[in-house]
DNA sequence: CGAATTTGACCTGCGC
DNA sequence: GCGCAGGTCAAATTCG
């Protein structure tokens, strides 16, 4: 694997996962509001991309999706280890990634994300920051990356979905976009 | 002083 | 089996 896996949601074969119509929804509201933007994916990625914003951006859904490791079962067991304890079952979760145009890094979607991690990525120059939304039992993942290819995007990738409401009021979306160049693609 | 970030260690999956 | 790459943890540090 090269870059960053992902692909663009042409799947032929394999049915598309539902995607949990609020995966992205940090991402609806930055759409303008338009909540189903992304969230009726499940039928809109198949046949083009419904943006509220005319496709300007490019919604990537992988398909390579991530094991869940062990989810820090240190509830009770007092063992340290961060062995895999149990055969828990592989749910692996979609990922939805966005590139966008951008200067900064840290696109703010409405929510609160804390870092928990940061990784020199192969081929690419630039690191891959792990984020992860602090609201309790929300359980979100972001993570961020800067393509070496071009400096000037941003691919930000969410997994899974908020069970909550966005935590900053809604403010203008022109404010975001000023931030960020919707990036085009040719 | 509490919350968020930094950063190296650690873990797991995968390819060779 | 080994090494690499990606992902996460957690102690230390910084920030508001």
């Amino acid at each position: 694997m090269e870059g960053f896996p992902i692909l663009f949601p042409t799947q032929h074969s394999s049915p598309p996962p539902p995607p949990s119509s609020s995966a992205i929804n940090s991402l609806g509201y930055l759409m303008g509001g338009s909540s189903q933007v992304f969230g009726s994916s499940s039928s809109s990625l198949h046949g083009g991309f419904n943006l509220g914003l005319k496709d300007e951006i490019n919604l990537l859904v992988s398909s390579s999706q991530l094991e869940p490791h062990r989810h820090l079962l240190s509830d009770s067991e007092n063992n340290e280890m961060r062995a895999p304890r149990k055969k828990e079952k592989k749910v692996r979760k979609p990922r939805y990634a966005f590139q966008t145009r951008s200067q900064v890094d840290i696109l703010d979607d409405g929510y609160r994300w804390r870092k928990y991690g940061q990784k020199a990525v192969k081929n690419n120059k630039f690191p891959r920051s792990y984020y992860r939304c602090t609201h309790q039992g929300c359980n979100v993942k972001k993570q961020v990356q800067r393509l070496s290819k071009d400096e000037s995007i941003v691919v930000t990738t969410y997994e899974g979905m908020h069970n909550h409401p966005i935590e900053k009021p809604n403010d203008n979306f022109e404010d975001i976009l000023n931030q960020m160049q919707i990036y085009s693609e040719s």
